[in-house]
DNA sequence: GGCTAAACCTAACAGCGTTCGGTAAGGTTG
DNA sequence: CAACCTTACCGAACGCTGTTAGGTTTAGCC
């Protein structure tokens, strides 16, 4: 083939299709050629739009993390870093395959930098210092990227036995399987609100709403 | 070469050589062809102490968590969390370029699951319920992953700018780094103790110590 | 109508995990 | 001490990977 009528290929296209690649057949099945072929093109033809795969990775990564929602601090630190933390957990939660990406901390800065300094700012508004800004937004960070890398069903206690011994009413894993999202949501929820409550002692002074 | 008169290779010689090469070249350095390289052998006689790559990364990871501290509950589930916290984190912090290894969470359950037993179990004794239990210790192991697969380096906030705006007494670039360790420590310290200070309101009656 | 540049191509490189069949030495048996 | 079987390593190959160099055809512009 030549140059087509028009043309088969773009950035975005590319990259979104690199993204149902990942999700529907895991990371390690996006090579550059099965890529290609989903688009119904060769190998070659995706470094005219793209310099390597890391740079296809980066904008997936960049995708995934443009609509985390930081307006939440708004209405006040607390609810800020809430809704943060929990838009964040459901970006990469909607996305389990490419969570390695984040994790892995390997992409471009832009959708990252926009969305550190909005958490930022936010808490400098609430009054903390830029130091504590910093640990808090990392300490929540931690928690979110933590969540989504190892689900339930990987990690620890992934072992039928230990939960048929804990949860002596869930005799079928399929069951389990059913809980697993649920007790995952449960253990993230714990973890961000109780981080949050922990705060409180040391909350700024300023600091009336909620 | 034939048979040699010494066996050159055991199963804890290859892992033991897969994770200092890790640790000194990172993990995609990690080829068959190049551990095999750094033991004086070829490649293909790996295969006769291990079924795959991914058991040589198995067997890598069960010793990273070998010897994670979990005796901490003999002193209250506060302290047991905060010491295996941090011996956990400590553990994996040492050896950075494997810490994908367990986030991804397709290692051998071994190890994983005598620690998650020891720290189910200390919750447990401390009067959590069941499924709290659970919760607080995947609350906490969240913290962990995330702290351990996302230092200040990577990740958000790695930006220079961003943290000379943070942080206007720090003008040079290789002080930042040098604080960049502190910081993560004091984040994911900031984390945990938060953690468990949020948990104080709903600790069970039984529980009487720190 | 001719020219340039865009968009895709084929072919190849080195390196990857893994397997097959070979070879020689170690350890055991008679 | 000799025969044997098993162990431990090796060479070569398979199909895969990311990436590059160098074509080829056509779209869009002057």
């Amino acid at each position: 083939m030549a140059r087509p009528p028009s043309a088969l290929l773009s950035r975005d296209r590319i990259r979104d299709a690199a993204l149902t690649l990942i999700d529907e057949e895991g990371l390690p099945a996006l090579s550059m050629r099965r890529l290609a072929e989903v688009l119904g093109v060769r190998a070659a033809s995706l470094y005219g739009h793209y310099d390597t795969k890391s740079a296809v990775l980066d904008a997936v990564t960049n995708l995934l993390v443009a609509d985390v929602d930081t307006t939440g601090f708004e209405h006040g630190w607390r609810r800020g870093l809430l809704v943060w933390a929990r838009s964040y957990r459901a970006a990469l939660h909607a996305h389990p395959n490419a969570v390695p990406l984040i994790a892995s901390g390997t992409q471009q800065r832009t959708e990252f930098l926009a969305m550190a300094d909005a958490v930022h700012g936010g808490l400098l508004r609430a009054g903390w210092s830029p130091r504590r800004a910093t640990e808090i937004s990392g300490a929540v960070k931690y928690l979110v990227i933590g969540a989504a890398s190892t689900p339930f069903a990987s990690g620890f206690a992934d072992d039928v036995q230990v939960y048929l011994d804990r949860y002596p009413h869930l005799t079928q894993a399929h069951r389990l399987r059913d809980q697993a999202e649920r007790i995952d949501r449960d253990s993230f929820e714990l973890g961000i609100r109780s981080l949050i409550r922990g705060l409180e002692p040391e909350a700024p002074d300023s600091d009336k709403d909620r």
